[in-house]
DNA sequence: GATATAAATTAGGCAAGCCTAAATAATTTC
DNA sequence: GAAATTATTTAGGCTTGCCTAATTTATATC
């Protein structure tokens, strides 16, 4: 077993190459919220481990069994936060949270029963894609809500967990993944984007609505 | 929050207290599997934080913080042993190891969620009682089964879960906690005794028996 | 009551992971 | 292409919790 900070910065890489092309030791420092100087430090670990290709001021990026590990990690934590929203009934506004401390500590024989009472899930409460154990993940490509136009109509595929007050307000309007939906009208200049969804016009700002992400019907 | 280590430390003292006159360095050293010379170290800074009254060569007692803080970390272990048990069905003799990891990761609120799921339960799977919310315990007096005698009827109210092994050999002859028996013989010597449970007869070694705490009927 | 043994403490170290401050490399600007 | 700015690394420290080895205190024995 690894230490938890070796998982975390691992996960952290693997998110950030997701969205960036190069992963820099500032921009993990600011996700981690933690020091350059000792994402450094750590950097130089990972290498020495052989968990992280890393040659100084070029950036990082994960070898194959850092990759593997990172999505382990990653496994966990969506099995946990589904279980915990499913099974639990907390909130997915609070969900990351409390997972983000469990995805630490759970065995695989556990991550197993999880998975099994589950039904072998494919997504997280946010629609995040649950890797496979064999190390693989299915990804989808999907289209932030503020690409559609006027007409067209798609379902909810996921959300960002980076912020729970976002969670709460799409909670409240009842925005989850797999909510179908029209797009009504879209206002130029980054306006808002108004849908139709469940009977009801909602009303969504462009930053909100680029946190959405759909799949086209 | 206090660390890890503090919280084992806490709970290591609580627990050799309950049967022991005495805690001292050494007792904890091998209970912690640790060296005298860390117990040492820790003593002190308990001492220094108020969680312990510590005297140099005279052993240790909790204050009242120090107890409070134990006993929470009891409860949390507790309930997700029985926790795994009843919701993951993991068997008997793994949840004690999968909740040391657990205990130091749950919140409050997930704490009540489960405590409600389960009912408020009393005891956890090996029976021993899970302690209230407000720091208070029920601790029933109980016996162990060497001190019947023949002819005499009761309830398995506890058993001691700190061999895996002992936990998987009771759970092939079905001594669970709450199951009642009739002592049918004592052999004299610490001899083997025989009992009547679920209408088939049981021989346990004194061994064994000084493990099982039971409720006289 | 002197000595041997057992128990506990002190002293000094180590590994992780974080920090700040200082130095160096890369990049941008004029 | 030199200077200024930004990004990154190096150097040195701190805390936690563990270790071993040496010393000290307490206890048991003759």
């Amino acid at each position: 077993m690894h230490t938890q900070a070796v998982e975390d910065y691992l996960k952290a890489i693997y998110k950030l190459a997701e969205r960036k092309s190069k992963v820099t030791t500032s921009l993990l420092a600011e996700f981690l919220d933690v020091t350059p100087a000792s994402v450094t430090g750590m950097l130089k670990k990972l290498k020495e481990i052989n968990l992280a290709a890393y040659e100084p001021y070029k950036g990082v990026s994960l070898t194959e069994s850092g990759q593997k590990i990172a999505l382990e990690v990653i496994r966990h934590h969506r099995l946990v936060e589904l279980y915990l929203a499913e099974a639990l009934n907390v909130p997915w506004d609070k969900v990351h949270e409390e997972a983000e401390k469990w995805e630490h500590v759970l065995s695989e024989d556990l991550e197993d029963r999880i998975d099994t009472i589950l039904g072998h899930p494919t997504a997280d409460p946010h629609g995040a894609p649950i890797p496979n154990r064999d190390g693989t993940v299915a990804m989808p490509a999907l289209s932030p809500l503020t690409v559609l136009e006027a007409g067209q109509t798609g379902i909810i595929a996921e959300v960002s967990d980076h912020d729970s007050a976002l969670l709460r307000y799409l909670g409240e309007m009842n925005l989850y993944p797999e909510t179908e939906f029209t797009v009504l009208d879209i206002a130029p200049f980054n306006g808002p984007i108004t849908i139709r969804s469940e009977n009801s016009e909602k009303i969504l700002g462009s930053e909100v609505a680029g946190y959405i992400f759909v799949r086209l019907t």
